[in-house]
DNA sequence: ACCTGAACACCGTTCAAGT
DNA sequence: ACCTGAACACCGTTCAAGT
């Protein structure tokens, strides 16, 4: 029988991706092997290349999709250092959730290139608000990002305290450094309101 | 045989790690696995398990190691601000040598956990000069580490501009930010000189 | 004490074959 | 068009055996 040792429908790639991410968020980047994937999916191993070129293109996919959909605050008028933190915040919910993920995104950074994403949208709107100029947005907001991403994976990684208020207190020195940082930027930073 | 099908000397752990170090630098992460290290050492793959735990303990012990060895600028007596930019400098040299095993050492931290390494001392110095007070310290060092070895992979990862003059105005944007975060960061920070 | 070969339980992926 | 089994070239590691 070739037709289908699963249930009903014939394997998608949204089905496909979205068991794998849950495999990753279960057992880290370890825990999702293509065996097992397909184990997962009551399918034979190759019947996933028919669906996806490789192990590495799946995880582009996962990881793309995923951040895609990562919650983003909307903007709500309020001062640009409450927005970069909400921003901040967000992003740091969603590593949260997916850390396998968001490790394999920082260690393959090509992912998260694509300057389409809302991502980026939102926050070279945070950086103009911040008073940031045309020339500079696209260096800050990659500087910015790094310096995100290095927090949180240090954070998710267990390097800083791991109870609720070291980490509060920690995020806190991270914001206030990048709001400072960008306050002393060189041309007067907004001070809306 | 079992004596050796090597040439003179049995095989010492210093051996096993600079080998495998050098597959790191030469092939990425997953150019060094157990099998090919033996084999560049003329050597039984088991062999290595007599001086090494695991592979996991043999990556710590290299990364732990080569990160004690990092060079460290001394302190010059110059500002805060030109030491803090040195010692990111000498990380981001370091991390250029050695990408491999500084990107394994961000995903495990706890490698480079240990207060007692040079670079926290240096760091610990500089942020004092800096004022930032005692309590304060700890997680102040924390956050900026996190932040410097965020930048320094996303630029070794190829995620910011490839040319040299590129990557120099990244890191002064980085440097700049650090600088201007610490500066506002509450009690008068030093203006020595 | 140090090294080895065979074996086990895994990987990702190719390829020819099935319906 | 979609799925499959067998096979290939890899992994890390255990274990009993060699000197």
């Amino acid at each position: 029988m070739a037709v289908s040792a699963r249930r009903g429908a014939p394997l998608s790639i949204e089905e496909i991706c979205s068991t794998a991410l849950r495999l990753m968020d279960e057992g880290g980047v370890a825990g999702l092997s293509m065996r097992k994937l397909a184990a997962e999916l009551n399918v034979n191993p190759m019947s996933l290349y028919h669906h996806v070129d490789s192990k590495e293109a799946l995880l582009a996919q996962i990881c793309a999709t995923a951040a895609e959909r990562m919650p983003l605050p909307p903007d709500d008028g309020t001062p640009w250092q409450a927005q970069l933190r909400a921003l901040a915040l967000a992003y740091h919910r969603h590593a949260r959730e997916h850390p396998a993920m968001w490790t394999y995104v920082q260690n393959h950074p090509e992912i998260v290139a694509d300057r389409r994403m809302k991502l980026w949208e939102v926050l070279y709107r945070i950086l103009r608000l911040a008073g940031v100029t045309e020339e500079e947005l696209h260096r800050t907001g990659d500087v910015l990002y790094a310096f995100v991403s290095g927090f949180v994976m240090a954070e998710i990684r267990g390097h800083l305290p791991a109870d609720r208020e070291g980490i509060d207190r920690d995020f806190d020195t991270a914001i206030h450094l990048m709001i400072h940082g960008l306050a002393g930027f060189g041309r007067q930073a907004a001070h809306p309101d």
